[in-house]
DNA sequence: CTGAAAGCGCTTACAG
DNA sequence: CTGAAAGCGCTTACAG
């Protein structure tokens, strides 16, 4: 049985398919009588109009592209509830679209572009301030509006929603000195994200506002290697009396290490997460951390790039989130 | 800058749009000396074919829709990065969807068809017998082929990738009854996955093969929940000395408690997952539990739905790949 | 309120 | 090897 077509359905209740058209898209214009039976037609056919064919003839699109460099990468699937339940609300759909490892980054975004997205929403959080520029140069050129979900890029006209990292991070460094702490480590990822860069100011900013030296440990997100990383550190008896680790996995490993080392959680050393993950919960002691609403910065971002695709002047284009602290047994 | 069309690029390599389309469909087929004048016009004018309408041209898309239930359930960024890598390699973009549900979810698989996706890949694990059988008809009437990936839909014509679960968790128990163990329970979600269902069924199959009698808790996602019930398990001094958890983030609950309880792990009780996560390396002690190749689930899910939107018939539309097991210090 | 017709940007037999 | 033309399934001014 093939699709049905508009033609097969204006046949059926003998109109001409403009009409049909419009007891679809506007149906308030057509008389009553003749939409009835336009609509018995329609669900007689089980007739579903061609989405390619209307985005064609309207030339524009009902789809919104998600560019993430990797989807298995904490948060992004988070990120894509929020994003996915909101277009759902205003009728998008949702292509989503990783980054080719095996091309230049900008070559992504042509691809894209081809695609005929009717916006972007960009999830990386890796990208030089080229390729931002880059990127908003031929999606500027198509007329394809964008926000970055969940990260900082400053740029003019650069949509952006988040949180503020850097704020929550100075927060949390200071939570840690006004309890004592003054060997505090902050525990990164080896790659430079700009989220983790905010955290990482924010750490720096209290270190220097308290006369604090700053210590940084960067690590990758494999288990095994900080494991390793982490005991070296201990053997080499470095003075240490609290941590902030960047994520719950690495701030896991560390207190799973310290522990086996004799020091005590938070008694010795006192431990802050950034991610309110299930990790947090499960770790013992559990973790006092930051709680972002990830759900909402996706939802949020769609809705902000829904706007922007609807040529309204959204009040605000660069948009910062609350969040809070939620503070459990490991620190006190 | 509006969007540059066939007709520019046609216009200024002074050739036909046909011939446009020829140098970029199948390029052998034109004179070389043509082919490269229209090539350089291509990449003067930076054009790039509307992807939409030469889809409507060909009646047919290049884009497969995924459905889950839930994006932000566990495995699922990580079947999503096999789909995309393979996608990617057979030059289809992914659409995704979530089923809404505020609606039947029939209505989900006419919306898909409504986006005129050419495939679908079903990741959705908590389908009914007949829901799943409406949705084949559906399909089936559109000629839009599907896969399931990572679950047990046993129909006819019915294509399906995934790990023996049943196997799995049948030799996972076996495991534990021949280090002596005879009060084994199985800790499942409330839910009712098809995935879990089948570890359920080799769980028992143990059981009953050893005269073991089986004991089977459920429990919701939720940490808190969960410690408490467990906490309630061990205060009725319910004799146990194994588990098998369907979820890490479940088994390390209960290692939690059973630990804060006074038991030993994995003397007074063995522990074993069915996820090879970060959790399983994180717990203390670390988990033994089985590895399930995910990524390739989703890989090979997608691999197999190329097959079937070219119209091959592939020698098997029920794909069992291998898995292996990882003892660590929760047993011994 | 409704129909005829042009157009969205491509592809692809059909001629030549 | 290349062009003219029809067609993919819709939408939307333009008439009436």
């Amino acid at each position: 049985m093939a699709n049905k077509t508009i033609y097969d359905v204006a046949h059926l209740a003998r109109v001409s398919m403009a009409t049909v058209s419009r007891v679809i898209n506007t149906p308030s214009i057509v008389k009553e009588e003749t939409r009835n039976r336009v609509l018995k037609a329609i669900s007689e056919l089980g007739y579903k109009p061609n989405i390619i064919a209307r985005n064609l003839a309207k030339s524009k699109t009902t789809t919104v592209g998600v560019l993430v460099s990797d989807v298995t990468r904490s948060n992004v699937s988070e990120l894509l509830g929020g994003i996915i339940d909101i277009a759902r609300m205003y009728k998008y759909s949702v292509k989503i679209f990783s980054i080719n490892p095996d091309e230049p980054f900008i070559e992504s975004i042509y691809e894209i572009v081809a695609e005929q997205v009717n916006g972007l929403l960009c999830l990386d959080d890796e990208l030089s301030d080229v390729d931002v520029e880059k990127m908003k140069t031929i999606l500027d050129e198509n007329s394809i509006p964008f926000v970055f979900g969940n990260s900082y890029y400053s740029g003019d006209g650069i949509a952006n929603v988040s949180v503020d990292f850097e704020e929550a991070s100075y927060i949390l460094a200071k939570l840690l000195i006004d309890d004592g702490r003054n060997h505090i480590y902050f525990l990164s990822t080896k790659r430079r994200y700009s989220v983790n860069m905010a955290k990482e100011n924010g750490y720096l900013r209290a270190c220097k506002e308290f006369g604090i030296t700053p210590h940084i440990l960067l690590s990758t997100g494999d288990v095994l290697a900080s494991t390793k990383q982490f005991s070296d550190f201990f053997a080499n008896n470095k003075k240490i009396d609290a941590i902030l680790g960047v994520r719950d996995s690495i701030a896991v490993s560390f207190v799973n290490v310290a522990k086996k080392c004799g020091y005590e959680i938070p008694k010795d050393i006192a431990v802050v997460g950034f991610q309110n993950s299930k990790y947090s919960l499960l770790c013992q002691p559990s973790l006092t951390c930051l709680d972002v609403p990830i759900y909402d910065i996706g939802a949020v971002s769609m809705r902000l790039l829904t706007k922007l695709m609807d040529e309204e002047t959204p009040e605000k284009i660069k948009i910062i989130l609350p969040y809070s602290i939620i503070e459990r047994d490991s620190t006190r």
